[in-house]
DNA sequence: GTGAAAGCGCTAACAG
DNA sequence: CTGTTAGCGCTTTCAC
């Protein structure tokens, strides 16, 4: 190939100026169909396809949008990318991925990198400060999945664990368990800070007395630790920040001879791949994923396009339910 | 904020011409200490930032690269895309991450939509034809995983799980195990074929009796019928085409009450998130996803860069040794 | 309906 | 070392 075929070399051929081939092209509306036909025809001809950063630069628009979270490999955000995906696939947005590896700072500078490149991103689980997030903001459209502040000047969609911790709680206290440990999330976690603001109310209206174990790192292997300090804290359930440290505790009581559920009751968060594949089938608290990332790039869509709920400023965080769902890992007290 | 301030706000303030400032900040050399002092202090008072799309179209040069996958969620990509990550990020540049959904025209459209966005690519599995292939390989620098063909004019990594199959079955041969089945994957699947090519002279030479069984999808929910077909077929041993369909098989075995390792072992391949959170634990091939990653980043960046061996064109494909992990899923063959 | 021309913000020669 | 000057490829007024 010798050089891309330009806009300019689609209107050479097909006769007519540059400015109609882009309309042609574009607006399929304001130009005859004769015209439309012409440029169409030498477009393909000549394999013509457009420059999305001259087209960017030009308009403004780029028509993409970025998707950020802090791990693409957790499998918490499946459901998030899967759903953002496909309401951006219907608005007719590409949609991309960033992976900014749980770092504040990548995440600052992606979205920097970004500015111009997309039209707007939603941002998973935000690890910037307040400050920070609402500059960035003031820069590109955001929308925010599970974080919300104060100051905040973007929407942003919230996923309602901690009312699913509840009905955790809930579900041991009606199989008789008295004494409860929630294996906490790293202390930086405004998720794990919600979480346990709801956990204390409940567990006191339930007669349950709740022990707090950790912080942990919601990883696997800090699964360990985590059972081993329930075992001692002579807990009869334990409640687990996430999935992927409720694994790591299913792995370590089977490994030291504890009886699950039969002496010790394990419930998860998040519902993750996997959770029904462990052995006992995890107990473990569902959050709509799909739908919140549906709701967010609709969100963003609305605001980019100017539809929807004029500016959606200043509203209110949406708040998405979620569900306890019962398998093999919760039992009946140990007598 | 009025207006995103532009190099020029920033010359301006500064008190010197665009293009100085333009080189202060991207080629910290060839300007004098001092005035690329005043134009960092304009810029950033300034909250300058600069725009990609401008910078794209004057440069030519985007410094992010695409990691195309058939479906960000399959646990199988998640060392790829952290290899890319990491090699890109080591180089400067951004990875952006593109879902194909398993579908060739997705994986065309975005291909064509990027242009001009981004400066390379890194296609894991890809769905497109030869021709498709070779066609956009000419308008983009691209590098395949676990794709290749004659025609193909980029350089290309592959994954070697075929001897994996066979150190599989090496392995359920020294066990004892004389007729074994293969589950085998989507009949379209270009790995697959691969695998059965290299299958069957491995199962002669040990001795083996292969049945094939399917072809299923690779996925969980294919499983319980391959299980029923295994154990229709009355074999000591089944090797699932992926971790995925092995899982299915294991749960379907499970149900039935069929033993594993003692009545029927099970392999998988790839090794993928969960392998080991199964019980049993899943046997498999493991695949050097990571170093697969970071090779094809690697093959990538010298190609956009001019560096490395000449153009890497009409390279023979570099080829990734696979091991079997041996786990609790295989075991002596059923007397 | 269509053309001419003016940039979008930046980089890259080319002069000094 | 720094300023001037062209564009990169496209969209978009503004005329005709």
């Amino acid at each position: 190939m010798s050089r891309q075929p330009t806009l300019r070399d689609v209107a050479e051929k097909a006769g007519v100026a540059v400015s109609t081939a882009s309309r042609a092209l574009t607006r399929p509306g304001r130009i005859s169909a004769h015209t439309t036909e012409r440029v169409r025809a030498a477009a393909d001809a000549l394999g013509y396809t457009p420059s999305a950063s001259a087209r960017a630069l030009s308009s403004g628009r780029t028509t993409t949008v970025a998707l950020v979270v802090p791990d693409v490999t957790n499998p918490f955000y499946f459901g998030l990318v899967r759903g953002t995906g496909a309401r951006l696939r219907e608005g007719g947005y590409v949609q991309v991925l960033v992976d900014t590896e749980e770092s504040a700072e990548a995440e600052a500078r992606a979205l920097v990198g970004l500015r111009g490149t997309v039209d707007g991103a939603v941002l998973a689980a935000s690890r910037l400060t307040d400050a920070r997030l609402a500059e960035l903001a003031a820069d590109l459209p955001i929308v925010a999945v599970n974080r919300t502040s104060p100051s905040l000047a973007a929407p942003s969609v919230l996923i309602d664990t901690p009312s699913g911790l509840v009905q955790a709680l809930e579900h041991l206290a009606s199989l008789g368990h008295r004494r409860v440990a929630y294996a906490s999330g790293p202390r930086t976690s405004w998720s794990d800070r919600r979480r346990q603001a709801a956990l204390h109310p409940a567990a006191e209206r339930l007669g349950l007395d709740v022990t707090v174990l950790g912080p942990y790192a919601p990883v696997r292997t800090a699964g360990p630790a985590a059972a081993d300090a329930a075992v001692q804290a002579g807990v009869t359930a334990v409640v687990a920040f996430n999935d992927l440290l409720a694994f790591g505790i299913l792995e370590r009581l089977d490994a030291r001879g504890v009886d699950v559920p039969a002496q010790l009751s394990v419930v998860g968060c998040d519902d993750v791949f996997g959770a029904d594949l462990v052995r006992p089938a995890l107990t473990t608290v569902a959050s709509p994923m799909e739908r919140a990332g549906r709701l967010a790039a609709d969100l963003l869509i609305s605001r980019l396009e100017g539809t929807g709920p004029s500016t959606g400023f200043g509203t209110e965080p949406a708040v998405l339910p979620t569900h306890l769902v019962i398998r093999a890992s919760t039992g009946p007290a140990p007598a």
